[in-house]
DNA sequence: GCCAACGTTGGC
DNA sequence: GCCAACGTTGGC
């Protein structure tokens, strides 16, 4: 199993939709690292870390698992979605998305300063300089002194 | 709203 | 294939 974290802008998709959504569809990854990891490696039953972006404060919310696996985001082919690209070819697919759940949230947010002061994560990638990868890969060490900073 | 850092595009 | 110009991300 591989961990991963997220990072959504909470007034574009939040952990409020994922809890009402039951399971969400993960659409409108438009960079293509992330995209290779939807694609080829986000498997079922991976963890993934649930982060609020471009918000205050800004920092990881809650836990969100992996049920299903990369398939092809409708949204690409859609002239009317703001994640329309008309250089998408149906039986070629460009960008892809996975389905997730909640697993459970935390009892509240850890915050990005939090993070920054575990030194235990000192090395994840969310915290280094000028890193923006919206989907990420995180260490199975990391993910587990997240959680448990998460919910205590 | 600023702007550093990074990604993408397109002319050559 | 290089790289300047442009667009986007996202913390502050």
């Amino acid at each position: 199993m591989k961990f991963w974290l997220f990072k959504t802008e909470p007034d574009v998709f939040s952990i409020d939709d994922l809890e009402r959504e039951k399971v969400s569809f993960w659409e409108g990854v438009r960079n293509y690292q992330a995209r290779n990891y939807l694609r080829d490696e986000v498997k079922l039953g991976d963890l993934i870390l649930f982060y609020h972006s471009s918000t205050q404060p800004t920092g990881i919310v809650g836990i969100a698992e992996v049920v299903g696996e990369g398939e092809p985001d409708p949204h690409q082919f859609n002239a009317k979605s703001p994640y329309y690209d008309e250089k998408a070819d149906p039986n070629k697919p460009r960008w892809f998305g996975v389905r997730i759940k909640l697993k459970h949230r935390f009892k509240e947010i850890l915050t990005l300063e939090t993070l920054r002061n575990e030194a235990k994560l000192k090395d994840m990638l969310l915290l280094k300089r000028g890193m923006r990868l919206s989907i990420q890969p995180v260490s199975d060490r990391e993910f587990q002194r997240i959680n448990e900073l998460g919910l205590r």
